[in-house]
DNA sequence: ATAACACCTGAACAAACGTTCAGACGTTAT
DNA sequence: ATAACGTCTGAACGTTTGTTCAGGTGTTAT
């Protein structure tokens, strides 16, 4: 980061974010991360109707972070990404940290 | 990973990444990066309006991503959270791997 | 061929989000 | 005291987002 990000940049670091910014695709993540599922089992196991599981997918699929793999009428969605992992614990870590004020103090010359 | 995320865990997560799903929200980090800057400043470096900036700098601040030093009537904001640079760096390397087909191949057993 | 199954898709709806606008607050200068 | 300044705030508005619903495709079983 040496210079302030440029909108085309910003606009795709945001779009990824973005991505990752939702509960249930966090749940559907977190369970292949697991093991390899399908759509149906994944709407179990998260709570969600398949229609809504899969368009999640779609969603997820699109950002490269899962892969699938078709055997007849199922299909088997996967974890592709290395890197959902590390930015799991890197968050992970962020969010345990205990709270504290966000203010520094004030540096006011004299007084 | 060890098992599927809670709902309130997977909250936490979204919450946080969904900050971070923001184009303007990534410009103004980006230009935190370089050096401490007021609102004014944020606001002419990023094309935003004061009032926009001041908006996203609340939502930067509860997220404890940020901290502010008020000096007079100018508040001096500037990056508070040593992992976001780490998560810049981390998706930085996602965005720039060559697009490929998010699919695996048809593993039939035998056609 | 017909039915059951697993999955996908598009439109419609409600909820969440980010900006703008008008005005408020506290600080500094005259 | 008055004016200018820098920042913050809440309501309103348009947009985006995620779900539901109804129906579609393709595969397997009878």
């Amino acid at each position: 980061m040496q210079k302030i990000l440029s909108i085309e940049k910003a606009q795709r670091m945001a779009e990824f974010f973005g991505i990752l910014g939702d509960t249930n695709r966090w749940r559907i993540i977190s369970a292949l991360a697991l093991e390899e599922m399908r759509v149906r089992d994944l709407a179990e196991a998260v709570g969600m109707t398949e229609s809504a599981v899969s368009h999640q997918l779609r969603i997820l699929r699109t950002a490269r972070l899962v892969g699938y793999r078709k055997r007849g009428r199922n299909v088997f969605y996967c974890l592709k990404d290395h890197h959902i992992f590390n930015l799991y614990r890197e968050v992970s870590e962020h969010l345990d940290e205990p709270e504290e004020e966000a203010a520094l103090e004030d540096e006011r010359s004299i007084l």
